[in-house]
DNA sequence: CGGGAGGTTGACAATCGTCAATCAGAGTGG
DNA sequence: CCACTCTGATTGACGATTGTCAACCTCCCG
């Protein structure tokens, strides 16, 4: 039996009569694993066909709890989430940030006990999937077992990257990285331009991510306003004036993103 | 056709001919994939039966660079290796470290360009082993697969704890909290005890772990040790006085190391 | 005995954090 | 329509952790 589930609103879904639909809500799911690896029509409709649960959920709500013991496997269907650690003192770091289309615990459902926390950076919805049936369908299909397995290797390969932000780069760095990274994944995402786009997050979250408290991340987004790299006409708004200088800035180079060749945002 | 292997001695194996004995060097890494997931008599066999080419390695010499297509998945067997990346103005951040069994690029195999540098630490040996029958057998035995997985998540849950690390804790807890899981892992490879080991690395070294200087890292080792904390009589030497304060300082919670409940490590 | 790598120490500088006040915008209720 | 409130953004003064620079020491090895 799997444990109840979480409070929230609750949408049913009957996947075998929609399956073949471009309306599944798990078809940035498809997209995303896709773009990892080859998919055939086989593979798309085996994923569609995962039997799922959508949720919506408020800003601020947690998906996984460190210490949980998660039964299912979310996807992130809208809104935007992050990973987050508490640290001695009542400190955060967050240590990732997820968007559309993005498996948000495939660590969590492999491994027993959660060791971070997952939490709504805004409103949104998941689709939550029985862990069995994820892990079944990744060893009965080797083309989608690939592709997840991709993409809990790009999540690493971000999570080192980030060590490297927060160990050795200096807050002005920091921050121009982070914007880079955020323009591409965005885009990637079909959420935004890489000349442009919406922060999800606060100014204390954005200090968060690189290790840095509210007031000094502010300072130093004036400081790369002032200095041209970036507009913002309202503070959650990232106009990127010039991708070379930000990237320059931020010791940005997108290798670590894994993105395809044929990708045009490499500049 | 595999590209050319890199420079080095050579001794070449047979494992057909020693595949039944526990001699073989694929041993150390049939243990911690079996740590992780249970792996029957046939499942080991195949992991073993696994073609492969031992070479021995100096101190400093590259595993793999960032930017090479790596043809190979490489078992650390004996000795220390690091993960690397070179920022902006040459600094240097450590991103991991990695001891006897365990697969040093899992990532590299299945990601198409290395992002980052791996490193021996100490003089060593690896086994290199052709990717495509790595990925094979994973899909072939989902025993394996499922280990193979696991150990990618868990190489993934100290990352965000490095992260963390890095982004959120001061230079004392930084050292300790290092200190703390290099103990747990080197006890868990059998290179060490609970109680103290050899740190393989020198002082600089541990600054790139940290985001520190080799200067403060000097400074912050001395103060534990003042502190009673830990004692050294030799630079490379870590006595663990009391564990608890230890632990206390440097906020450990191994939970994220992910050991088995039956571990005695986490007091 | 000489050379080199790594460890140790001190003086000083700089980045970044802390504390605290103020400001701006969105939503709410009267 | 207008206080009122709350969250987040902005700014300044000051302090502290950590980095930089430079010297010296210690040990190992040829």
């Amino acid at each position: 039996m799997l444990p109840p589930l979480p409070s929230g609103r609750y949408v049913l879904n009957r996947p075998e009569k929609q399956s073949s639909s471009d309306q599944s809500p798990l078809e940035p799911m498809v997209r995303k694993l896709a773009y990892w690896h080859d998919l055939d029509a086989a593979d798309r409709a085996a994923l569609l066909a995962l039997p799922h649960t959508v949720k919506s959920l408020e800003q601020h709500q947690y998906i996984v709890r460190e210490r949980d013991r998660a039964a299912y496997s979310c996807v992130l269907l809208s809104g935007f989430a992050m990973r987050h650690k508490i640290v001695g003192g009542g400190y955060r770091q967050i240590c990732a940030i997820h968007m559309r289309g993005e498996m948000v615990d495939l660590q969590n459902s492999l491994l027993g006990t959660a060791d971070h926390s997952v939490q709504m950076l805004t409103p949104g919805q998941i689709a939550m999937i029985p862990r069995e049936e994820v892990t079944r369908l990744a060893f009965e299909r080797p083309a989608v077992g690939k592709a997840m397995w991709i993409d809990t290797l790009v999540d690493a390969s971000i999570f080192r990257e980030w060590i490297a932000n927060v160990g050795r780069r200096d807050a002005r760095s920091r921050i121009a990285h982070v914007l880079c990274e955020f323009a591409l994944r965005l885009k990637l995402a079909g959420l935004g331009e890489q000349t442009g786009y919406q922060l999800p997050m606060t100014q204390e979250q954005l200090g968060d991510v690189t290790g840095l408290t509210s007031v000094h991340v502010n300072r130093t987004l004036k400081s790369l306003e002032a200095d041209g790299l970036i507009e913002r006409v309202s503070p959650r708004s990232i106009t990127i004036g010039d991708w070379k200088k930000l990237a320059d800035a931020g010791d940005f180079d997108s290798n670590y993103l894994h993105l395809r060749e044929d990708e045009p945002a490499l500049a």
